[in-house]
DNA sequence: TAGTGGTACCCGGTAGTACGAGGTACCAAC
DNA sequence: GTTGGTACCTCGTACTACCGGGTACCACTA
């Protein structure tokens, strides 16, 4: 599936925030997880941007710890902002969701 | 539901084009559906942006005829191309919707 | 020991989209 | 003749994902 990008605006950050909500991770790996998802398209650059808001934006716990097979990564946990924050967006997204699939429903 | 302006990027057109495919309509028209849709904050100069990047791309075709309650109004209909441009919206929703409904439940 | 490849982070600039705030104009009714 | 509803448009802004590039750590190997 090509070109999504547009589409995935305003959904991404909630993706990531509910990756790290799963598990604390960084940066690298969620940039897997999201391709192995199917959003194969998602450069680490993307995710950088977004993890750096989600910290700026003071949603996110950093703590950065050295790997055993490259560079020290940067590994993120949700704080209570940032499970509010998760929670918003999926009732934003069941609500965009579920009436667009109204939509499309009604138009056939 | 407030501010749901950044997760209608890219999925605000597909709208727009499911609404001239189900008639012939025209601008004023299509903010109101989209606002008795649920999408209560779009207003009329995001709708006309959106029809007049159709007409540019050569989706629609459009005629203008006179009202009796106001000024004269442009209707819109999908042509060949603005046909197979919603399907590819469809699809596209169905998969990037269908991906994001799947993170979601794993998460719980 | 220089080079390669995988891991891991970041930055500056760009494109695309929805919105805000205005403006113009038609028509009916009071 | 002013108000309110209808109907269109335009310019600038904010936000987000992407692109291309850079830096650096580590293991392996020619």
């Amino acid at each position: 599936m090509e070109d999504l990008t547009e589409m995935l605006k305003g959904t991404l950050e909630g993706c990531v925030l509910e990756i790290i909500a799963g598990e604390e991770t960084y940066g690298y790996a969620i940039t897997r997880r999201l391709n192995d998802l199917g959003f194969t398209d998602v450069i680490d650059g993307t995710v950088y941007t977004i993890l750096l808001r989600l910290e700026r934006n003071g949603l996110v716990q950093v703590a950065k710890r050295r790997s055993e097979v490259g560079p020290p990564r940067k590994f993120y946990t949700l704080n209570e902002a940032g499970r509010r924050e998760l929670a918003t967006f999926w009732s934003k997204w069941e609500y965009v969701s579920s009436r667009i699939d109204r939509l499309k429903e009604a138009g056939r």
